[in-house]
RNA sequence: GCGCCCGUAGCUCAGUGGAUAGAGCGUUGGCCUGCGGAGCCAAAGGUCGUGGGUUCAAGUCCCGCCGGGCGCGCCA
């Protein structure tokens, strides 16, 4: 909020002193407007007389002083301007647009923070898409967490936002799940069976294999074994997607569309692809296959994209299934994959330059494994070893908010330790019920004004003006400048694709309300103090709500 | 071997080229006579893996090395 407008206006203060030639004339520089370390310099602080002395030469010192001279802006907004160490100009907000801001947040309500910077461009956000194969895994709920928060991000940044889940529903991985309940079905009618190489040792297979016995009894055994598999496959694939759905609801996450890759395939789609990358000739055959040159992209060697058996390569599908979605309108592709994807990221990009697609239209968020510790042990975690932790018994063990917020809470960039024992044991020390216990005491205060008589300002129209002059507590300016920060901090989290800081944000902003708390009493017998502390109360409650909202966790009233 | 990522407090992690590197958990010691103590205050704890380089300024950018993760399938 404070940040565009002072932006802005040391923009137009460059300009002026250029045009003036009281610092040296050319492009104005990339400066940045930040939160010193140190609150003792100020608000906010600059780097632009930095940035303008290295481009154009002169003293940092001196151009910054010129930059203050031409700046001057009404004093009802910024207290105090000043030169700074190397060159930095700090920047103090005045009171007067401190307290505007309480009443703007409590008239925008939900909506402040709203950023018009994706002007409508459609943004296609794929994640989770992991195979149908079995229920889903704790890593999959960090997959789920980082593309739904990223999700609701880009849509608060004015972004039209489509969240899809891809399922390879065809070929051998689904193939194996259903001679996986074809041996349970066997053995369990009497034709002891064991299970096939490379199936899958879970107990669902056995209660999916339990209820086709219980439906059909011994149906499938009087049908080729063609027939039997086909029918296997689809119910225990309709199965899985059904179990994967609920449990992602659960965990708060809503996909617009579920897309199938067989249907893709049924479709003509990869035989359309592939003839186009024909046509393009980067495509040959050789040993009874059928080559990408991929190494025309940057690959170490080509790919086969069509196997002897006439099947699709996984690449084939992903070629064409992006081509669908840009067929669908989408401006922007974003994928998120686990790091064992992380070769096929060139690939993918390749596959769709050699249809002229540039590489910017498919992005790609990369994300690390979650190890599952307990008790110090490393949990080994695939579908194949049948020793996973599913997501759904972390959520029932940690609860939908803590498990969400964990998962947020930490850079995609760095592999995660989810410690099960101590998410079980302590789980009252999660740091998401700090920010939750700041929502749920202000939801106190605000019940407790209410009996009074006290009218707590309105989430909507604020029409009669508040006493906001009262607002003068240090803890108070400290709490205004938190709240300052969501608009900042939503661009950021967005842009570079960065969720975790909206846990961060909200722990400072929970910590900045506490401490205002324990300082400044809101409910007192001096009417206007109490309305003007409320306003910020208000306001405050907006910002943790919205925050939370991003972040998929609730933000309860009581605890 | 090649490619991408990570290495910051005892543990888990933040950190936008900028001023004295920050949180949580854990440890130690304080604070309940009014709105929720799931809170607040204070202390201890760091050669930012390592060696160079660029820069007025490097945890941040570049190069080498060490340690770890993941890839380098006619699996998906």
């Amino acid at each position: 909020m404070f940040r565009e407008a002072l932006r802005r206006e040391i923009r137009d203060a460059i300009t002026r002193a250029m045009e003036s030639g009281a610092i040296p004339s050319g492009e104005v520089p990339a400066f940045e407007v930040e939160v010193p370390r140190d609150r003792r310099h100020g608000d906010y602080a600059t780097n632009a007389a930095l940035l303008l002395a290295k481009q154009a030469g002169g003293v940092p010192r001196e151009i910054a002083q010129r930059l203050v001279e031409f700046y001057a802006p009404p004093p009802d907004r910024i207290a105090r301007l000043e030169v700074a160490g190397p060159g930095f100009i700090n920047i103090a907000v005045a009171w007067p647009w401190k307290r505007d801001l309480v009443a703007t947040i409590c008239r925008l309500g939900d909506g402040y923070g709203l950023q018009a910077i994706g002007a409508g461009r459609r943004v296609n956000v794929e994640f989770v898409s992991a195979n149908p194969t079995g229920p889903l895994h704790v890593g999959a709920g960090r997959n789920a967490v980082i593309g739904d928060v990223l999700a609701n991000l880009l849509e608060a940044l004015g972004f039209s936002i489509s969240r899809e889940y891809y399922m390879n529903d065809a070929g051998q991985k689904v193939h194996n799940l259903a001679r996986s309940v074809e041996a349970h079905y066997l053995t369990m009618l009497g034709q002891p069976t064991p299970p096939p190489e490379g199936g899958y040792p879970g107990e669902y297979v056995k209660d999916l294999a339990g209820r086709l016995v219980a439906d059909d009894g011994d149906r499938w055994l009087r049908v080729s074994e063609d027939e039997r598999l086909d029918h296997l496959r689809d119910i225990s694939v309709t199965a899985v997607v059904a179990d994967i759905r609920e449990v992602l609801e659960r965990f708060g996450v809503r996909f617009d569309t579920w897309f199938s890759e067989r249907a893709l395939i049924r479709s003509g789609a990869v035989d359309r692809a592939l003839a186009e990358i024909r046509a393009r000739d980067y495509i040959y055959e050789a040993d009874g296959k059928t080559w990408f040159r991929s190494t025309c992209f940057g690959d170490d060697k080509d790919r086969v994209i069509v196997k002897p058996t006439g099947e699709w390569t996984y690449f084939g599908s992903d070629i064409a299934y992006h081509l669908d979605k840009l067929a669908r309108g989408f401006d922007l592709m974003i994928n998120v994959w686990a790091i064992d994807h992380i070769g096929d990221v060139a690939r993918v990009k390749g596959g769709l330059a050699a249809l002229g697609i540039s590489p910017e239209a498919l992005e790609i968020l990369i994300y690390q494994h979650v190890r599952l510790k307990n008790a110090g042990e490393y949990l080994r975690m695939s579908k194949s070893s049948g020793e996973f932790v599913a997501l759904r018994e972390l959520m029932d063990a940690v609860g939908v908010d803590a498990a969400r917020y964990f998962f947020a809470m930490i850079s995609p960039a760095v592999p995660m330790d989810f410690d099960v024992a101590l998410a079980l044991q302590h789980s009252q020390d999660n740091p998401v019920y700090y920010v939750q216990y700041a929502h749920a005491r202000i939801a106190g205060i605000l019940r407790e004004a209410a009996a009074a008589g006290i009218g707590a300002p309105p989430a909507g129209g604020m029409e009669a003006p508040l006493p906001l002059d009262r607002l003068t507590d240090e803890r108070e300016a400290a709490l205004i400048h938190a709240l300052g920060e969501l608009p900042e901090v939503i661009r950021l989290a967005g842009l570079r694709r960065e969720p975790h800081r909206l846990c961060a944000y909200a722990r400072e902003v929970a910590e900045a309300f506490h401490l205002f708390y324990t300082h400044c009493r809101v409910l007192t017998d001096d009417p206007d103090l109490t309305g003007a502390r409320l306003a910020l109360v208000e306001a405050t409650r907006i910002v943790l709500r919205r925050t939370l909202g991003l972040l998929g966790v609730s933000a309860p009233d009581s605890m």
